[in-house]
Formats: C-alpha cells, sequence, structure tokens
DNA sequence: CCGCGGGCCTGAGAGC
DNA sequence: TGCTCTCAGGCCCGCG
C-alpha cells in the first residue's frame, strides 16, 4: 500500500531525525523482517551517521558514514514513526503504545538527534538491507528499476519507448517497476483515469510503431505526474493503518477518483459513468468504463 | 526475455 | 458474540 507518495512522505518525516545524526543504539526485535537481517547489522550501524536520506521508487536510502547504505523498504504494511522526547530510553521503554502495536516493532533506532525512530511492519512484507555505496546501481533491488516518474528523464517519449511492442493492459504495464518505478496499484488505477485511458488498453497503442510517442503517451505521463504530485502534496494516503511518522494520516484517500470506489458516479465532468471493480494479474482494478477508453 | 500466477504474511471485515 | 473465510497488494521466483 506504501506507494510513492506515502514513501516520500515518511522520506520527509525520517529526514530531520536522521539526517546528520549517529546511530546511538540499534534494536532489531526480531533477526527476520522479509528476509534474515544479517548477524552484524546492529553492529554495521551503531556510531555511524546518516549523511542523507534519499529515496529511489518504494525504497529509502540512507547514506552512511561507513560507506555503506541502508535500503529500507515498507513492504505492504510497514510503517516508521519518529518520536522526540530529547532523553535516550532504556530498552523496553522505547515504546510507550499498545501492547499490539509493539509486538510488530521490529527495529528501533536512538538517534543522537535525540529521536527514536521505530519501524512497525506486522506482515513483515517490508525489509532493511546494508549494500555499499560504491556500485549501488548494481543492487539487484534497484537494477532493473525504471525512471522516476517524477524526474526530469521521464517523458511521452521515455514511456512510449517503454511500452513499445508490449502485449499486456496498460494497468499491468504501469505496475510493473521497469517501465516506471514508485507506482502500486492506487496510482496506477487513479493515473489511467486521469488519462482516460482504459486499465483493459493494449499497452503498445501508447506508441507507434517507431516507438514515438502519441497523445495517450503525452495524456499518460502528465496524469501519472499529477497524480503522484497532488498525493505528496496531501501527506500521502491512508488505507487501514498507514500513517504518517508523526501518527498523523494522511489526506489524499479523500481524492480518490476510482479506487475503492465500486458501484458510485464517475467524478469526470460530464461523465455518467458508475465505477467498476475488476481483477486484472489477480489484482483489483478500478475503472470508469465509460470514459477511459 | 516475457508474462502469469503462487507464495510470503497478518489483520480487518464480512458472513453465518 | 465468535468462528471461519476472503481479501488487501509489495516483490521475488519458478514455470511455460
Amino acid at each position: 500500500m506504501p506507494e510513492l507518495p506515502e514513501v516520500e512522505t515518511v522520506r520527509r518525516g525520517l529526514q530531520p531525525a536522521l539526517e546528520g545524526a549517529r546511530f546511538d543504539r540499534v534494536l532489531a526485535r526480531r533477526p527476520d523482517l522479509r528476509w534474515p537481517l544479517p548477524k552484524d547489522f546492529v553492529q554495521r550501524l551503531e556510531g555511524k551517521t546518516v549523511k542523507g536520506l534519499g529515496r529511489r521508487a518504494k525504497y529509502l536510502l540512507a547514506d552512511l558514514s561507513s560507506g555503506e547504505v541502508l535500503l529500507m523498504h515498507l513492504g505492504m504494511s510497514g510503517s516508521f514513526r519518529v518520536f522526540h522526547d530529547g532523553r535516550k530510553r532504556k530498552p523496553g521503554r522505547f515504546h510507550h503504545e499498545r501492547n499490539k502495536q509493539l509486538t510488530h516493532d521490529h527495529i528501533v533506532f536512538a538517534m543522537s538527534s535525540g529521536a527514536t525512530v521505530t519501524f512497525n511492519d506486522p506482515r513483515r512484507f517490508g525489509f532493511m538491507k546494508l549494500v555499499p555505496r560504491a556500485g549501488l546501481e548494481q543492487e539487484p533491488l534497484l537494477r532493473s528499476l525504471g525512471p522516476e516518474p517524477l524526474g526530469n528523464a521521464f517523458d511521452a517519449a521515455m514511456l512510449a519507448q517503454a511500452c513499445r511492442g508490449k502485449k499486456t493492459s496498460l494497468k499491468a504495464a504501469l505496475s510493473d517497476q521497469r517501465v516506471v518505478a514508485g507506482l502500486g496499484n492506487i496510482y496506477v488505477c487513479e493515473a489511467l483515469h486521469r488519462a482516460r485511458l482504459s486499465p483493459k488498453r493494449k499497452t503498445s497503442t501508447i506508441a507507434s510503431r517507431s516507438g514515438a510517442p502519441n497523445d495517450q503517451a503525452e495524456r499518460l505521463v502528465a496524469a501519472i505526474r499529477a497524480v503522484l504530485e497532488d498525493a505528496i502534496e496531501a501527506g500521502g494516503s491512508s488505507l487501514r493503518d498507514h500513517r504518517r511518522t508523526d501518527g498523523e494520516v494522511g489526506y489524499f484517500q479523500h481524492h480518490f477518483r476510482v479506487y475503492d470506489r465500486e458501484g458510485q458516479h464517475c467524478v469526470t465532468p460530464g461523465c455518467a459513468g458508475t465505477i467498476r471493480r475488476i481483477v486484472q494479474t489477480g489484482r483489483s482494478t478500478f475503472f470508469c468504463p465509460v470514459c477511459q477508453k
């Protein structure tokens, strides 16, 4: 559920607590998230300083003084919380929330900034990994990622080239991180609606045979950028238990035009359509069959 | 290489 | 009220 706008919101929330600060104490409360943590995970962090906190697609990247990068992914249900209380807390006093939540606080960072940062992830689809900064582009998790949709390099020509000759649906193509990185189910649905393109449309139809972009490609790029920018502006979306790092909720879920709106009226001006839900490659797709062609 | 589907994992919510 | 079932969707991997 955390997609690019949520991860970017988390990054902005973590930045003041982490950047320029040292890991005074690290707690790994269980040895595995999605994958086992390295045995020396704690030692490789403690005493190191975070030089910068960046983001690539849905990954957070903390650049460490040791020359390593701490790669973090929220998976489906991961969330960070930042507690500012000035004093360093003893283990066991890290948490002042209810026990149910505490059991899923898997990683705790006590920072020299005075902040305590907790990583909570009930379903453990998220993970942390330490990789050398030198040759970061060789990292398997990052290597095949497509362009950043909010970056300068992402334009209709690039998208059309990536979509050229593809036989799958537009829904599947936009969900593919190799085509464009950072979209998930929600924002793919929202972007396609804004672009008035059907999720069932064959991907290759947004490019000419030579790979040149057409009007649909232009619309799609504009829609992707717009929906991501709007969502970041709103602090991301909070569905179920996803929260920002300060515990507050984002507001973008109130601006969904199709996602989880099955049976409701289409909000496109002048459109009398009703939002439908279908399943594509095992995932729910929400769209308006009237204005999305 | 490509595309599809299974698996991982837990909690919320529906239905009986 | 309480049990069981389904669904949510990030990403990897194996299969054809």
